[in-house]
DNA sequence: ATAATAGTGTCTCTCAGACATTATGTG
DNA sequence: CACATAATGTCTGAGAGACACTATTAT
């Protein structure tokens, strides 16, 4: 660094420069009894205190600095229960979904908000920490999303701020990440069956696939699982042959795709 | 809002919350005699001043707040002499890249940087404006960006803060973008040949595709190209027939997509 | 004339989806 | 036993890629 940048670092104010806040927002989706569920907190503060949102918070800027990151874990550890190092959220996927800017979108102030979207399997029940009333995974089925990213009136569970839209924007995104990635598997334990997985497939995309099919296709693709030599020690709840079991393999992408059928209206 | 929550807004300062900056870069790409393209900056200030950046620039937060893509396309046309709502910049289309906040990434304090992604047809040459000592055109190939998002040494634009690793990202997402959307003809005027979209294929993707296979697959795609029933005035560079013309379609999505060949080494 | 290009046709291989079949478990 | 399920097999149609071919234009 130049004399002359050190010069101008001491003489700069961060606060000249019109500052907003910036927060963390998580999408933390799992499978329960073959649903897809979203967690969700009550807000103990206003605004909207109350309501439910998605876990997030304020990221700590200049003291303590944390990356965003880190930012998403802690604020869903803090406000669930879930620890984070160790436990459940040990083996979490988490990837960063956008950000949200639009003024007035927080009543309070400028607030940008960058959304994460998480993967997990299968979790306990969370507990309510930090600023949050209450905690609990929600079927994403009966918070009455639209396409448009609205919740339906008569809903229970309403969103504050633009949380709708952010989760509708998750679920977009996590459905189309099953095509051509192998994140299906961060939904499952270690070790997992092919029905188990396909079930995953059906609960993200909300409708049935072709067993039979489904399962030459997944073998079929390079890296997507492997085999690890044993097999289930329980059959499916209705009867019928124990299923193999497999682990995620090595692949980072699908190849050839697993596409969703039927989506002929999304195209134009 | 309640009572409870008024009070609470006023008695609400935002610097409580430990503000960082936000700022906007946007990665812009064209092609350039079928050369793809990034419009960059010379900074004219501290930090790193002299080195080229990526046009950007503080968000309005609080007066004149700002949405984040105004901002986007405000940056670029005052550093670039671009003008926005009429003129180079009406065509382009702009789209969230993703958002960039680690610590330490800019060494004057805590900035997050939401990036844009724009895609523009062949534009003038930008002017220097604003904090921009000089902006230019620069083909990506010259840049020598690895995989991992860094440049080579030697390289003769090296750029500011992180922008190797957001350009990386910008161009990593538009090489994916053209399999799956229409959005190759968002760099083509509005009236255009199969031989030209091929171009901008070829040059997002660097490498060259078959012209019999492209051109049959294009119009196989519904609604990614319309027939303008014309001709064009003038044939290639080196002979054969005049092109017939076509417009960008109304599909959003591309489907069958137009999948990239060989990409066997970023699967694993 | 030579060469490059636009556009179309043909062939093969892969893959998705519909359906069938067999073995194996539950109730 | 009746029935659902795991896993595999078969068939068909769509599509991608390789290649060939014709017509048209620049040099």
């Amino acid at each position: 660094m130049t004399e002359s940048e050190s010069e101008f670092l001491e003489s700069y104010d961060p606060r000249d420069y019109d500052p907003v806040s910036v927060t963390v927002d998580v999408v933390a989706l799992t499978i329960r009894d073959g649903e897809l569920h979203v967690l969700l907190v009550r807000r103990g503060h206003a605004p909207h205190a109350g309501m439910w949102a998605l876990p997030g918070g304020f990221v700590r800027g200049v003291r303590d600095a944390e990356d965003l990151p880190d930012a998403a874990v802690r604020e869903l550890a803090e406000e669930t229960g879930l620890s984070a190092k160790q436990g459940p959220l040990e083996r979490i996927h988490l990837e960063q979904l956008r950000t949200y800017g639009k003024p007035g979108r927080d009543p309070r102030m400028r607030i940008i908000s960058v959304a994460y979207l998480a993967f997990a399997p299968e979790l306990p029940d969370p507990e309510a920490g930090g600023d949050a009333a209450d905690a609990a995974w929600t079927p994403v089925g009966r918070l009455g999303l639209t396409d448009g990213g609205d919740q339906a009136p008569g809903t229970t569970r309403r969103l504050a701020f633009d949380h709708a839209r952010i989760l509708s924007d998750g679920l977009e995104r996590a459905r189309a990440k099953l095509e051509y990635t192998p994140l299906a598997t961060a939904f499952c334990a270690p070790e997992f069956t092919i029905p188990e997985l396909r079930a995953v497939y059906e609960a993200v995309w909300g409708e049935e696939l072709h067993a039979g099919n489904f399962h030459r296709k997944v073998l079929s693709v390079p890296g997507f699982v492997e085999s690890t030599g044993t097999t289930s020690d329980k059959a499916g709840r209705k009867g019928g042959p124990r299923p193999k079991l497999y682990r995620a393999g090595d692949a980072r992408l699908l190849h050839p795709a697993l596409l969703r059928p039927s989506r002929e209206e999304e195209i134009r």
